[in-house]
DNA sequence: AGGTGAGTGTCTACGCTGTCCACATCCACC
DNA sequence: GGTGGATGTGGACAGCGTAGACACTCACCT
């Protein structure tokens, strides 16, 4: 099925697209993903994109499937670092830290990616026919779910205190995020950056399990 | 010196630019703000835009600026209606829940200026003439600093608690008003939305009061 | 083998954008 | 009462996303 290097038909142009996405978005951002830009560096015609994609926003969206897959990833990642002897309320501790801090070490390291990870589609719209960004629970989200109702398997919350957690948290994050990459805090030092990352979600993580409220 | 209805000249271009800006921006976001439709809507021609500004960037952040005075006014406003009488514990901790509060509600009730109000300028750029949003303290963040330090005046905050508790403080709400105006909670009904945002910031509040950490 | 139709990429063109350059106009001041 | 600087106009250019008509290629079916 793998087609001669250069024919007139591509071979897989979508997946070629999706592909180049990501290395231009890695140092661009969305900014990058022009359909003439990205189609000029597979070595095609802007409007060939069009057969597989139904017009810029969807192009950019399926690539952004993609990078929120990866930003799932580091999650898991850092997950795998966390002691399987340790104390089952720590272990649900550093579980919540894992997608915490991987949330936000992946917006600081791979800001063109995060920038695509947490994209929104524009309108409504009616179902569509690829996974895009609203038609599947978004990976990471699922994460930091799990990780919260594991704190409460776990007797660190109360089930009273479980309730929109969630948003509390994914607030801190997402917020943190988005000052270190695209904020004020965006010419900060890493090394400076790295320690409010982790204060900031330990005090989240201590708002959320303050006492009764 | 106000000119007569329409002459050549037209008088103060540079703040009928400003004012249209922020009619559109209100309703269209930043996206709203091109120079055609700006200087159309003002009824003159896009070039006349670039006696005054540099380029279309110089212009949106003229018109930032102004949002983001607007944004600080209503921390104010939310302000005026604490009570004087009270504890200056509890008045120090309604101070903070103003700033916080009025952040979220700022960006659900105006979520065109909003975006406006937290732009930061693309690249370093060296110093303008212009106060632009980075050439000076941001009226906004100076409230929160304020009543962070408020906090540990009334002893609510120890003094080891109050270093980067702004940073904290303000990921939680910008990351809240960004899910809630451009993220996944943006469908959410605003009665929703309110009772969360309460929820939000009161549990970074009792995160950066948590005990010693 | 040979046609046929669906799939895929190209070409041309349109309207939109931000922005540059040369020119027209107006006002303040000497 | 001219003159110069500030301000607005007109026309043009490159780039963008995208629509429509056309060209090529391949898989399949007789």
């Amino acid at each position: 099925m793998v087609r001669a290097a250069r024919s007139y038909h591509h071979g897989d142009l979508r997946a070629a697209l999706v592909e180049a996405g990501l290395k231009l978005a890695r140092t661009g951002g969305i900014g990058a993903l022009g359909v003439r830009e990205l189609t000029r560096s597979v070595g095609v015609t802007p409007n060939a994109a069009y057969r597989h994609f139904a017009d810029r926003e969807a192009l950019v969206l399926a690539i952004a499937v993609e990078a929120q897959d990866r930003l799932a990833q580091t999650m898991l990642d850092r997950m795998k670092a966390i002691r399987a002897d340790a104390d089952p309320a720590d272990r649900a501790l550093a579980r919540l830290r894992a997608v915490g801090e991987g949330y936000v070490h992946f917006a600081m390291a791979e800001p063109g990616w995060f920038e695509l990870a947490i994209l929104t589609r524009d309108e409504p719209g009616d179902d569509s026919p690829q996974p895009t960004i609203e038609s599947r629970v978004a990976p990471p989200y699922q994460l930091l779910v799990d990780a919260l109702d594991g704190l409460v398997e776990a007797g660190v919350l109360t089930p009273a205190q479980r309730p929109n957690a969630e948003v509390a948290c994914w607030s801190t994050v997402h917020g943190f995020a988005d000052l270190a990459t695209r904020g004020p805090l965006r010419a900060q030092d890493p090394p400076i950056l790295d320690a409010l990352a982790t204060y900031v979600v330990d005090t989240i993580i201590a708002g959320v399990a303050a006492p009764p409220r």
